[in-house]
DNA sequence: GAAAAATTTAACTATTTAGTTACAATTTTG
DNA sequence: CAAAATTGTAACTAAATAGTTAAATTTTTC
């Protein structure tokens, strides 16, 4: 019969489509950049059960009908914003890590360059907690193997700097969690140290809080200190 | 006028009451404490907006209206349940440190209890980190003033470890960070590191993380090591 | 300029949810 | 025992919420 030529406006394949036009930002897709943007905002404000799709609606300027022609759901959109914060986070920090020569040095890139990135995409901290904090029962698996790459690359920091004879013998997990859980801790409770006018200006800025923490880890797992 | 006799159902003042229950315990509020119980658990799972009341019914088997009639409504439900979870953690937590002699030993009890108390209250790193993580909007202060508390005590054995020249110069809020964000990260990440088969034999026990914590600290904080 | 894709408008449904109420039954306590 | 406090039943309201739909309008792309 005569092929109807309708074409049934179908969510454009949710994840693919949305993270391509993420990548190839600027012009295709501006409006689901905004959407992406301000729901990854609540859900690190007020976590996934927290968020309406009417407040999206209201702060992002976006109507509901796009919402849902862009993501599918609720759950969807979740989906979607975690992979990206996260991508957008570890890629960076493992890239500047691959720079560095030496693995003491990359030790340092790993915890500055991480510092530097969750500082200033703070929602991702606070993502990450949340999402650890409830048995990461709704982590998406791609957000999930974004995390498992950052350990891996600190795992390998850690062995080689051990074959090296700088490093002592360290377990990979308590390091990496020393690292993200203080620097998470810090990065996050910023609203909330400031909201408390006693301290404010007794608290380290982060660049001060990547020294102190820098050199704290460095003490933990250097063998000899040479320097200083 | 023949004043009435009628006692009004109110609640029984909310949060002195169903704290005085929680703490004389036993016979008095069985029903209040097993609402508390499940509503912490809850709370701690899947956040204040992800938690509901009906569902706070059916797991815990008590009915709304007990329910509404202890704890007022949600919010007041919400901060009963975190202040006392949060005293629960940190009152044991200082008494094991005032019971420590010199600040060396009051470091590692400051970690070890701690360790301890929130690897048996779970709920409560749960709880802690998604509360940081929304910036402490919706932290009750009573329960706020808890974990100041904690800070403090850290605060103050740094100092007398440094007036003792034992140990180095340090920013005790790095530290604190340092030591809180590595074990709420530790145990509330459990579920998840055991939903991953691979690691699962790879991760350290409990016992053993605090004592690679509790030595790398120590290898950060101390000035010179004699022993070892 | 025409086709296709993207976005908007606005009203709608069904469900969930917090919170209420009145009253009965039970337990605690003086 | 009697009064008071506690717990339970069950049905209810009002609001919020996720998700839908149909059609028009705008923007992009070829």
């Amino acid at each position: 019969m005569t092929q109807a030529k309708i074409k049934i406006k179908e969510p454009p394949s949710l994840v693919e489509h949305s993270t391509l036009s993420r990548l190839r930002a600027k012009k295709r897709g501006k409006t689901a950049n905004k959407i992406l943007a301000t729901a990854t905002e609540m859900f690190a404000e007020t976590g996934f059960g927290g968020s309406t799709m009417d407040e999206l609606c209201a702060r992002s300027g976006v109507n509901k009908a796009s919402i849902y022609y862009h993501f599918g759901d609720k759950a969807g959109l979740y989906e979607v914003a975690l992979t990206e914060l996260f991508k957008s986070v570890v890629e960076p920090v493992l890239q500047t890590v691959a720079q560095a020569q030496g693995s003491r040095n990359q030790l340092h890139a790993f915890i500055e360059s991480f510092a530097q990135q969750a500082s200033s995409t703070p929602t991702m901290p606070a993502v990450l907690m949340r999402e650890i904090a409830s048995g990461g029962m709704n982590m998406p698996i791609a957000a999930r193997e974004q995390m498992q790459r950052l350990l891996f690359a600190l795992k390998v920091i850690l062995q080689q700097g051990e074959e090296d004879g700088i490093f002592k013998e360290s377990d990979p997990l308590t390091t990496h969690f020393m690292i993200l859980g203080s620097l998470c801790f810090f990065i996050t409770s910023e609203p909330m140290r400031l909201a408390i006018p006693a301290e404010k200006k007794l608290d380290l800025s982060l660049d001060e809080t990547i020294q102190q923490l820098t050199s704290m880890v460095e003490a933990a797992l250097l063998i000899a200190n040479k320097e200083d």
